[in-house]
DNA sequence: GATCCACAGGAAATAGTGGCTT
DNA sequence: AAGCCACTATTTCCTGTGGATC
């Protein structure tokens, strides 16, 4: 009698988007210092004033992105009501992996009316976009927001924040105003600017601090009492989520992928309670799932490494240099149908590559006249994970 | 102390794709 | 069609580097 839904109903989840990655809460906790350096840096805007440029800095996971979400719809707002202010517009824009003229490109494609068709994807010349820019800015006029989010990953920067800033003092706009904002993962962003460009845009910088376990602690029992239906998540999970996630890199993210992988688990073992047992199982998952997706990220021949050197680590071949790696490589290359990479350097590169991603260890060495200088690569992962995870992203490609 | 090995690392050149303007 | 342009991923070329060896 019971059909294939009977138990749907003990389900733990009462409204789980509370805990994805996208959610945009009502009210922000924890953030109030932020959020109160952030208006004040706003405030031009509700005078029809020229906006100040704004940089936020912090590690990912501590709340940029949904604050100033926040702090746009509240503007927003409170725009509509003010007299002085001119229409406001607000445009997103995520910089990763993107160029400055891919970036200045969507821009101007949300700001061309409807029946207009986008701006060539190549073709044209970083001046040409920019020009199309202002030209739309000015037909739209009134004060536009631009939030420029990992900004850092954006290389050649000082082109995009120097001309855009100045664009209105330089002539290119008059009828519009314009305010950036960037959003940054990076601390050390801020030293990678030209001279020029930091006077301009660090008119307000902003930076965010890693949650402590107390802060995250509360974060997940707001999010829990949202989350899960009434007393089924244990304080103790909350607890233990926020611990580790405070040990960590104090990252809010990381604490909610807990909690919601911690309830996945739950519910997979048919309990009716989520409590820290859950999240230590959870734990493990979550960074499976992470590092699945850093290494989905590389290009092809930097994968074919990685399982090349998790292949050397089970052989207990490694260290290895990388001529013998290269020599393994390219079997396994062959093995995948895919063109290896000819030349050394560019497996130096890449292995170079990998090991700055965290993903290799390296050791230096020297062997002066008889051997010479060179460095050795390990895996500095699980090769076992590795070699799953590769085979899971090689059968989705193939269907 | 000069020399030398076998790379490392950076810059510039090359190749290849796609697509604009004139 | 010719001449640019953006962008990516190599390859080629060049200039260190630093301890062992002579």
């Amino acid at each position: 009698m019971p059909g294939p839904f009977s138990d749907v109903e003990r389900s733990i989840f009462a409204a789980k988007e509370a805990l994805s990655e996208d959610y945009q809460p009502d009210r922000i906790l924890e953030r109030d210092d932020e959020i109160e350096e952030y208006r004040h840096a706003l405030e031009d805007v509700l005078f029809g004033r020229t906006p100040q440029n704004i940089m936020l800095y912090g590690r990912a996971g501590l709340g940029k992105t949904a604050v100033t979400t926040y702090m746009m719809d509240a503007l927003r707002e409170e725009v509509a009501t003010r007299p002085d202010a001119d229409e406001l517009f607000v445009h997103e824009v995520n910089c990763n992996g993107q160029t400055v003229y891919s970036v200045v490109r969507t821009l101007v494609n949300k700001l061309l009316p409807e029946t207009a068709s986008d701006f060539p994807k190549r073709g044209l010349s970083t001046a040409d976009v920019f020009e199309e820019l202002y030209t739309q800015l000015d037909r739209r006029g009134g004060t536009h927001l631009v939030v420029f989010d990992e900004i850092d990953h954006l290389d050649d920067v000082d082109t995009l924040l120097y001309e855009l800033p100045r664009a209105r003092s330089i002539g290119h706009i008059t009828d519009s105003k314009v305010g950036v904002i960037g959003i940054s993962n990076n601390y050390t962003f801020r030293q990678d600017l030209s001279p020029k460009v930091k006077d301009t845009l660090m008119e307000a910088e902003i930076s965010f601090s890693p949650y402590d376990a107390g802060e995250l602690r509360a974060i997940l029992a707001d999010r829990a009492d949202r989350a899960f239906v009434d007393g089924v998540c244990d304080e103790s999970a909350v607890a233990r989520a926020a611990a580790i996630a405070a040990k960590d890199r104090g990252n809010a993210r990381q604490a909610i992928d807990l909690l919601r992988v911690g309830g996945e688990v739950a519910k997979k073992h048919g309990d009716s309670r989520v409590d820290d047992d859950h999240i230590i199982e959870a734990q493990e998952l979550v960074q499976r799932g992470r590092l699945r997706n850093r290494i989905r990220d590389q290009t092809q021949h930097a994968q074919l490494l990685l399982e090349t050197l998790a292949h050397l680590e089970n052989r207990d071949e490694t260290p290895a240099r990388s001529k013998t790696i290269k020599t393994r490589y390219v079997s396994i290359a062959d093995s995948h149908i895919v063109d290896p990479l000819t030349t050394l350097k560019s497996i130096q590169n890449h292995l170079s590559d990998l090991h700055m991603l965290g993903f290799l260890r390296r050791i230096d060495r020297n062997r002066g006249e008889s051997g010479g200088r060179y460095y050795e690569y390990s895996l500095d992962l699980d090769p076992e994970i590795v070699l799953d995870i590769r085979s899971e992203i090689e059968a989705e490609r193939e269907p």
